[in-house]
DNA sequence: CTGCCTCGAGTTCG
DNA sequence: CTCGAGGCAG
């Protein structure tokens, strides 16, 4: 090929993969497939190396062509890379912004809202359209050069279009490590025996570390640019328009920013996020608020290292750590000891945690927590607190190991650990604990569903003697529950109307309300199948149960000795002669049954109706609700604020639902 | 025996 | 929601 069509082909190829990678990397959109963006930069490499001279250093080929460095050389900032002031809660926002009213004299001002992105604050330098200096944030006053590595980020121009940008100019911006990326690279990792990372953004931290760019390049690192940091031309007078021009000129920017005028808005975006911050594919910590015009922010100057004219408004802390001040054990409702924490009183996500669960011996053990401990407590995203992990460097040698009670801490009874098994147990079946667990098990909703007896309720009814067994509950009079205290005549009379109405439960409820140990809503399903009644089930042998479909030899044998003992089968004697002995009703199935042979799990929150109702829609339609994502699942139904589910479902390629299509699907809509 | 998948049991705060 | 454990297919 002549060299000056070559000159001419080799032009056009970087602008097509340029364009491409814009496309693909910044918008998010691309235009062609992978095979045919690999086809034009195979072709662009192949000329440049025949071509040498031709060669230059903002060429799509030249992302990673840097040789390792021996260290990173410092850089100055020409422009300090500010810190923001923090603001925690909606009062100190609201104060924020009637200070910065006040400093402006009243005059109105808008305010550019973005995410505040859990990575590492980049300043990436561009002199005639091409980029020549990347750095760290550093000290905000000096960082490290790590230019070969953030050249490697496929999302950052390695030049910027002729004529339309300044001679020089500094953008700045926040490079982060993706979810599914880093999750993807931490199983790569695991695989290959190498140490995992323990958040993205320690992940991100660690790529733009390398020494060798070709190690940075193969972790997927992206950015999103979110100021000017200084520029010697005009650019727009305020930070808004702004960031739309760095936009055209091939920039990443944050799909979510918002120009707000008023603090309200402000303060619904906050909210917002707050709520939707776990569907996004990076860590936010909060969101960032900045007055828009560049003249107001000159008047309101700083103090301090502080801008006066920005805040950032942070989320409630995930994590926190406080005192471990004793480990208690509760007796469930099958005997098992569970040991939980008592805290000192931390705020965690915006609730005060007082106590969490530990699970049991082992993995107290595992996590060597130990009585007096300062400990790591984390409600991430869920509603149920955790203790993460102690925190060993406050550690002073007075702490006190745990182990589980040798006896029962409420029938003294001693406890049983069978080899293999997890959890320690009180084997005493007439234990009070247990007893009380039964019947708040019994009468709760699934089970026997009797409104109006709650725990303490159930409690009381024990300890005023009224209550030994299930079916002590169908002998309660309304005078007897007037005795008890808050229990007026009307309340008592609710209670006793609901315990017989309770009378006409399914077959499947009552043996499920039983609380027999293995046997929950499903097998108590099974079971009701093929056993028509509570007589007939009680008298099956292990044989017999293990027959049932989804029932093995634990579980069966489990069932047996439930209805071996005296005691069990007395309180079922008693329940029949009260009138609680329902016989299984075969449905027949009617309608239509459009989700025949699809499974669906449902996950977040759905606008028009309960998960449990959704799930019964699939039911009744044919279809399995499931409660967890596997590969065998048809649809994830995705409501607001899903979480871990809809992230297994992606990684799994399941079809998602929004809750319209699904509703559609149905024949609901 | 191993590796799914499913089910059961316990769970915090307001 | 998470873990542990049971059921079952390969």
């Amino acid at each position: 090929m002549a060299k000056t069509s070559a000159a001419g082909r080799i032009a056009e190829l970087r602008r097509t993969v340029d364009y491409h990678n814009h496309r693909y990397f910044v918008v998010d959109d691309p235009e062609i497939s992978d095979a045919e963006y690999d086809l034009l930069l195979r072709e662009l490499q192949e000329l440049e190396a025949e071509h040498p001279e031709l060669q230059t250093p903002d060429s799509p080929t030249q992302r990673v062509g840097a040789t390792p460095v021996d260290a990173f050389q410092p850089v100055r900032h020409p422009v300090a890379l500010l810190s923001l002031a923090n603001a925690f809660d909606l009062d100190e926002l609201t104060a924020w912004h009637a200070r910065t009213s006040k400093l402006l004299e009243g005059e109105p001002f808008g305010m550019v809202c973005e995410l505040k992105i859990d990575g590492l604050a980049v300043a990436i330098t561009y002199e005639d359209g091409m980029l020549v200096t990347g750095a760290t944030r550093g000290d905000g006053e000096t960082g490290e050069n790590v230019t070969q590595n953030l050249r490697t980020v496929r999302s950052i121009p390695l030049s910027t279009p002729p004529g339309q940008s300044p001679r020089r100019f500094e953008v700045r911006g926040e490079v982060y490590m993706p979810r599914s990326g880093f999750e993807r690279m931490n199983r790569q990792r695991a695989e290959a025996g190498q140490p995992l990372f323990a958040n993205p953004r320690n992940a991100a931290a660690g790529a733009l570390r390398q020494l060798d760019p070709k190690s940075t390049a193969s972790r997927p690192l992206d950015i999103f640019v979110y100021s000017l940091g200084w520029s010697d031309d005009a650019m727009p007078g305020n930070h808004w328009d702004t960031l739309k021009r760095l936009a055209d000129l091939g920039f990443k920017l944050n799909p979510h920013n918002r120009l707000c005028g008023a603090v309200e808005e402000v303060e619904d975006y906050f909210r917002e996020w707050v709520e939707k911050r776990e569907e996004l594919d990076y860590g936010i910590d909060g969101v960032v608020i900045k007055v828009n015009s560049f003249e107001l922010q000159a008047r309101l100057g700083e103090v301090g290292r502080d801008p006066r004219w920005a805040i950032a408004y942070k989320f409630p802390a995930t994590q926190a750590v406080t005192r471990l001040l004793d480990i208690r054990v509760n007796v469930g409702r099958t005997g098992s000891l569970n040991p939980y924490a008592i805290l000192e009183p931390v705020n965690v996500g915006g609730v005060t945690v007082k106590m969490a669960t530990l699970h049991n011996e082992d993995d107290i053990r595992r996590k060597d927590l130990r009585v007096g401990d300062w400990v790591v407590v984390e409600r991430a995203g869920e509603v149920i607190p955790q203790v993460v992990e102690p925190v060993l460097d406050r550690r002073t040698g007075k702490e006190k190991k745990f182990t589980m009670p040798r006896r029962c801490p409420v029938c003294k009874t001693k406890v049983v650990r069978l080899p293999g098994e997890a959890m320690h147990y009180c084997v005493n079946t007439s234990c009070p604990a247990q007893l009380i667990q039964l019947l708040k098990h019994f009468v709760g909703r699934g089970m026997m569903d009797i409104d109006g007896l709650g725990e303490s309720l159930a409690l009381a009814f024990i300890e005023a003697g009224l209550v030994r067994d299930v079916a002590d509950l169908y002998d309660l009079t309304v005078e007897q529950l007037q005795g008890l205290e808050r229990m007026g005549e009307k309340s008592s009379r609710n209670v006793i109307d609901a315990i017989a109405a309770s009378k006409s439960r399914p077959l499947d409820r009552l043996i499920f309300a039983l609380g027999i140990r293995h046997v929950g809503g499903e097998t108590a399903k099974l079971l009701a199948e093929a056993f028509p009644s509570l007589d007939a089930l009680s008298k099956a042998e292990a044989e017999e149960l293990a027959e049932v479909p989804g029932v093995g030899p634990k579980i069966a044998e489990s069932i047996a000795a439930y209805f071996g003992e005296e005691r069990n089968r007395r309180v079922i004697e008693r329940l029949k002669q009260r009138g609680v002995d329902p016989r299984h009703e075969v449905r027949a199935t009617e309608g239509p049954q459009p989700l025949a042979g699809l499974s669906f799990v449902i996950t977040g929150k759905l606008d028009s109706m309960s998960r449990q109702a959704a799930e019964e829609t699939v039911r009744s339609l044919g279809g399995t609700p499931q409660g967890n994502v596997t590969k065998k699942t048809s649809y994830a139904v995705v409501g607001a604020g899903a979480g871990s589910k809809l992230q297994k479902a992606q990684q799994l390629g399941i079809p998602l639902l929004t809750e319209r299509q699904f509703l559609e699907m149905a024949g609901r809509e």
